[in-house]
DNA sequence: AACACTCCCAACCGCGCATGT
DNA sequence: TACATGCGCGGTTGGGAGTGT
């Protein structure tokens, strides 16, 4: 069965647009709206495609459409978003008000690509040194899962809010979804522990499989944490550590979403963290249930 | 001036997903 | 459940503009 044709392709222009074309279009979904896509040429009186409408309409005439060159700002939001996202353009768009994912994918292409090329990018990845130094990640480790997990969550979570200016609203706020839990755990203090658990995850968490006392709290320089350290891992991870040189119990990394929801049960007996920690518990759950499958 | 080459970006193409019938 | 349809996405292409020789 094949895909039927969008549209005659001998009945319709290709190539650039002209003014006129762009005109006619314009005016048409100013006063209609696009309708169907399928059926604008026709209605509108043009040549093309609806697909190719569409595209022009998306891509360059649209009024909000920011032209020009892109800033230092865009550029880093695209090279961060690129590093979790990867080639998801239209993801990163969100990001990028009145910016096409066209756009950004040919800006991409053209400037950034190379560049991250030349500067050895792991490409396998799809992470720039500049995030992995961030979020002190190794990738390849179980807290690396763990870690993109959540921030990809998170991501998908504040995209949606973005394109839902309702979900700004803290009145509107009974609409929610786990993309929501997980913004709002993100940012709460135990989505900050779990950053902390990360940050460290390389000096602490450097073994793996059959962990000895002596290869734990030994970072990649062969030094001891630091007191300060013991006592927020501690903190962070529900007095699962015993503060001291030597008797610090190894602290996993694949524990780390367990860890954090022990916290989140901890964090559930304060009365006004209690419904948001157990919608919270409830999604980790899941990411735990799925990791387990 | 003429040619070759590179860069940039608008536009096209094919595929996958969601939805309707 | 199978198929048709519409839309959106990402990869790719083609041509104009700019630059170097």
């Amino acid at each position: 069965m094949g895909r039927t044709p969008c549209c005659m392709k001998n009945e319709v222009k290709k190539g650039a647009w002209t003014p006129e074309e762009d005109k006619i279009l314009v005016d048409y979904i100013q006063v209609n709206g696009p309708g169907t896509w399928r059926s604008l040429p026709k209605l509108a009186g043009i040549q093309r495609c609806g697909k190719s409408c569409r595209l022009r309409w998306i891509n360059y005439l649209r009024p909000d459409i920011k032209k020009g060159p892109f800033t230092s700002e865009e550029e880093n939001i695209i090279i961060q978003k690129h590093s979790i996202l990867g080639n998801r353009w239209a993801s990163i768009a969100v990001y990028l008000p009145g910016r096409t994912d066209n756009g950004i994918k040919n800006f991409w292409n053209s400037h950034l690509r190379k560049r991250f090329a030349s500067e050895g990018v792991n490409q396998q990845e799809n992470m720039s040194p500049e995030l992995v130094k961030a979020i002190g990640l190794r990738s390849g480790t179980p807290s690396t899962c763990h870690m993109m997990q959540w921030e990809s969550a998170r991501v998908e979570a504040e995209a949606r809010l973005s394109m839902d200016p309702l979900l700004l609203n803290p009145s509107s706020l009974a609409v929610k979804t786990e993309s929501d839990y997980f913004l709002r755990l993100w940012n709460s203090n135990v989505g900050a522990s779990f950053r902390k658990t990360n940050e460290w995850d390389g000096p602490i968490c450097r073994s793996t499989g059959s962990q000895s006392s002596s290869s734990a709290m030994v970072d990649d320089s062969g030094s001891g944490v630091t007191v300060q350290q013991a006592e927020w891992s501690k903190n962070a991870h529900g007095a699962s550590c015993k503060i001291g040189s030597d008797s610090l119990k190894p602290c996993e990394s694949e524990d780390s979403m367990d860890n954090i929801f022990l916290k989140l049960i901890e964090f559930q007996s304060s009365p006004e963290n209690a419904e948001f920690a157990q919608q919270s518990i409830d999604v980790v759950s899941i990411y735990l249930k799925d990791e387990c499958d």
